[in-house]
DNA sequence: GCCAACGTTGGC
DNA sequence: GCCAACGTTGGC
C-alpha cells in the first residue's frame, strides 16, 4: 500500500467531476511523461492512497481523497488522432502510455499549496521541491497521515 | 504574461 | 554520447 499525489488540472478534471463521474472514477489520461507512467504502470496498485491536487489554477492544492481502482492499461487517447494527447508513435501492439484509474474518497476543502509549506513535518514532499514538474508524485506514510489527520 | 526549471529532440 | 535548442510545466 502505497500514497501519491496527482496532479489534475480542476478545467480538465476537478475534484467534483471525479466526484460526478460514473461510478465516481475517471480514467488517468494524458500523462506523457515517463517517469510518472512509470509509476501507474510498474508501482501503484489498487488500493494506493491519492491526494487529488489542482493544479494550473487560481488556487493550487489539495483538493480531495481517491484511490487507484484498476490495474494498468493503455491510454485509449494516444490512439485518437483528434486527441491532443495523441501520439503517432504509439501502436496498439505496443503502446507507449499506460494508466491507471482513479475512484473518488472525498472532497475537502482545500489545502492550499502555501499552507502545505508552512508545515515543517511536509518540507520534503517531493512536490513542493524546488523545480519539481512531474505530475504523479511518492508521498510518504507520514506525510499522507499528517494531511489526512491533521489538514483535513 | 513572466520565467525558472526541467524533459525531449536532434545534429554532430 | 554530448549538449544546445526548444517546448512544457506551473507558480506567481
Amino acid at each position: 500500500m502505497r500514497y501519491w499525489l496527482m496532479k489534475s488540472e480542476p478545467d480538465e478534471a476537478s475534484i467534483d467531476d471525479l466526484a460526478n463521474a460514473p461510478q465516481r472514477t475517471l480514467p488517468w489520461t494524458g500523462v506523457r511523461n515517463y517517469q510518472a507512467r512509470n509509476f501507474m504502470r510498474d508501482i501503484m496498485q489498487i488500493g494506493d492512497g491519492v491526494l487529488f491536487y489542482h493544479s494550473s489554477c487560481p488556487e493550487p492544492g489539495i483538493a480531495g481523497l481517491a484511490q487507484v481502482s484498476s490495474t494498468p492499461y493503455p491510454d485509449p487517447t494516444q490512439f485518437d488522432s483528434k486527441s491532443p494527447y495523441y501520439d503517432a508513435k504509439s501502436t496498439q501492439e505496443s503502446p507507449r502510455w499506460m494508466l491507471i484509474d482513479v475512484v473518488f474518497k472525498k472532497k475537502c476543502p482545500l489545502i492550499a499549496l502555501a499552507a502545505l509549506r508552512e508545515h515543517d513535518e511536509l518540507a520534503e514532499m517531493r512536490v513542493l521541491a524546488r523545480g519539481n514538474r512531474l505530475s504523479i508524485t511518492p508521498v510518504t506514510k507520514a506525510e499522507w497521515d499528517f494531511i489526512t489527520k491533521r489538514l483535513m
